[in-house]
DNA sequence: TCTGGGGTCCTAGGACCC
DNA sequence: TCTGGGGTCCTAGGACCC
């Protein structure tokens, strides 16, 4: 059943989803490899070890919130005895895949919404209970990986992120909540603040609240009309997917991505041109490969930079090059995107971040050609393929374009100063000596 | 020289997600 | 001193065409 605004009078609840949730999931995956860190407070940091994005339950009760600069919480931190992880995000990808292979046992139709998140389609299995298959989904996921997750399922996507909200907070439900019935759904809803429900965010939360909408019943029941005016036609959607009326069907297979950015902040601001050109070549080298393994090719290419956005003289510039022909070749596009730089770059600036982003992608099969193309397309097509190999043999960064550097001090590298060893995908730690 | 409306395409910005 | 990264969708407004 699809979303039609005009018969919400006469739905049935055809559709069943549930939604399986890996529990903080970076912590988890440093305690598969780790379990002295079971029943402890432990964060796992963002890129240059800068701020908490994974933080166990233990370390959500000492306040520690979502997002919050690591020095803000120093003596937290030391006065708790918080294990503080750098993020491994070779390890957390792989850990992903072992959960989501896990998940294909209980059905075909999952979608992989997230590196630890998953929709299922249960709508085969309404004839079985549903909390057991969810208790089961929970202690299969738990055997075979390690990892803790919780399972919420309901008729639509939105409802089913609220059961699984609903699964990790109640003790009494202990990690799985089938709320398909309807017996207790007011009662679920009216226990859910307006701001956790899926699609909204902090502008429409504070919104909300303040025309007296404070949780996800008041929502549901709230008048199309002024939603629709306030939210938009996705405003509309969500009040029908809390009403049972499914807008969001199970994508099994994601369609082609349409933009990559590559950008990273570095630890310390950077002020010269050439080593800012040495991030962009690195960047640009990262997204390429990216565009080739999906057989992709962007015809967009747009460069930044950008100061310290917490002080005062911030300083933002970007540059959009239209390329002449869609292109995946590295070097082509290194070439343009120093160009871009050179552009936007201001002597003086203390520069804290760059990044690139790749648009108007499109399949490489169909490139088309340009009468004024300069570029030997056949011979750099076969050149990436030779160096994606090696780089897949050999390592990432085996091998490297010259644009991109090779000294010691490169600074605009990022910083992991606590990152757990890759467990899963290297095999170094084995040879340590203990 | 003035007059009208509708459609499409593109872009920038805003909101959200994990 | 120290503040992440990578995406999507929708909307409004402008340019342009008929």
């Amino acid at each position: 059943m699809s979303c039609d605004y005009g018969k919400i009078g006469k739905h049935f609840m055809s559709s069943v989803f549930a939604l399986v949730d890996c529990n903080n999931f970076y912590v988890s995956c440093e305690r598969v490899f780790n379990p002295k860190l079971v029943g402890r407070p432990v964060i796992v940091l963002s890129n240059n070890d800068g701020c908490a994005v994974a933080r166990s339950n233990e370390a959500k009760a000492l306040g520690i919130k979502m997002a919050v600069p690591v020095f803000q919480i120093k003596d937290l931190i030391k006065h708790n005895k918080v294990q503080v992880y750098s993020s491994n995000y070779a390890l957390y990808g792989d850990m992903s895949q072992r959960v989501m292979q896990t998940l294909t046992q209980f059905t075909p139709d999952l979608e992989i919404y997230s590196i630890d998140e998953a929709f299922l389609d249960l709508a085969g299995c309404k004839r079985i209970n549903l909390t057991e298959y969810g208790r089961n989904i929970k202690t299969t996921v738990e055997k075979w990986t390690g990892i803790p997750v919780s399972v919420g399922i309901a008729g639509t996507k939105t409802l089913a992120k609220i059961a699984n909200h609903l699964a990790k907070k109640s003790k009494k439900a202990n990690g799985v909540l089938d709320l398909t019935t309807a017996k207790y759904m007011d009662q679920a809803l009216a226990a859910v603040a307006v701001g956790e429900v899926w699609g909204v965010g902090r502008k429409y939360a504070g919104f909300l609240k303040a025309n007296g909408i404070d949780n996800a019943l008041q929502l549901r029941d709230a008048d199309d009309n002024f939603i629709k005016k306030k939210m938009g036609i996705v405003g509309l959607r969500l009040l029908n997917e809390l009403r049972g009326i499914s807008c969001y069907p199970i994508e099994q297979s994601p369609p082609r991505r349409k933009s990559v950015t590559v950008s990273r902040t570095f630890k310390k601001a950077i002020a010269s041109l050439d080593e800012l050109l040495e991030a962009v070549a690195a960047y640009v080298s990262t997204g390429a490969e990216k565009l080739r393994q999906e057989n992709s090719v962007a015809g967009v290419l747009i460069v930044y930079v950008m100061t310290n956005r917490f002080k005062d003289d911030y300083y933002y510039n970007s540059v959009t090059l239209k390329l002449p022909v869609q292109t995946n070749d590295t070097s082509e596009l290194i070439g343009y995107a120093r160009e871009g730089l050179r552009g936007i770059y201001k002597k003086g600036g203390q520069y804290k971040k760059t990044g690139i982003l790749l648009h108007d992608l499109g399949p490489e099969t169909l490139v088309q050609a340009n009468f004024f193309d300069t570029v030997d397309r056949n011979r750099s097509k076969k050149l990436m393929q030779a160096v994606d190999a090696i780089n897949c043999e050999m390592g990432s960064g085996a091998i490297k374009y010259g644009a991109v550097g090779v000294g010691r001090n490169q600074s605009w590298k990022t910083a992991f100063n606590q990152r757990s060893r890759s467990y899963t995908t290297h095999w170094d730690h084995l040879l340590e000596v203990t």
